[in-house]
DNA sequence: CAAATAAATTCCCGATAGGGAATAATACAA
DNA sequence: TTGTATTATTCCCTATCGGGAATTTATTTG
């Protein structure tokens, strides 16, 4: 398990923000049932984000970055 | 109307992803039916994004903001 | 103002998201 | 190994996404 502090990164698919949720999820020692409790949102909801399906809805995911306290910023490329 | 530059910003919600899909494509002097037609996707797709409707997918969204240029960066909060 | 262009809304409808629950698979410890 | 916890997958199911096209509404232009 890596600990170190991720400058996390840009996302560019739902992969990479598959990869976050997981990663900050476990920083955090939460299990994906209590994220979804938390979220208010399925199990299988946070399993298929965090293996990176694309067509999960987008406020949702917003919703569980939030409460993982990832901020997500847009800059011109 | 505002042409000022946007230092973007902070993502917290499909509205917010809306503004800046609508204020890129239009600084590109782009219709909705040429950016669908850019990303391959139907119109009806655009328009929901840019009222800000939260349901629509991630990857679809991402791909959008790829076109427009406009990259999205995570960050700790 | 009217005309032209763009955007939003509506319809039909096939495809699928995702909830809950059960099961299977995987990881981890002792 | 066996047991335990966690995660992934499957099923059933309802709700709705989103494409295409047509229409309505809004915006821009002359």
């Amino acid at each position: 398990m890596n600990r170190e502090i991720l400058p996390i990164g840009s996302i560019k698919s739902a992969k990479d923000v598959g990869e976050i949720v997981s990663r900050y999820r476990k920083m955090q020692e939460l299990t994906q049932v209590e994220l979804a409790g938390l979220a208010q949102t399925g199990t299988r909801f946070i399993s298929d984000l965090e293996n990176g399906k694309g067509t999960v809805q987008f406020d949702k995911v917003m919703h569980i970055l939030d409460l993982l306290g990832v901020e997500v910023v847009a800059k011109e490329r």
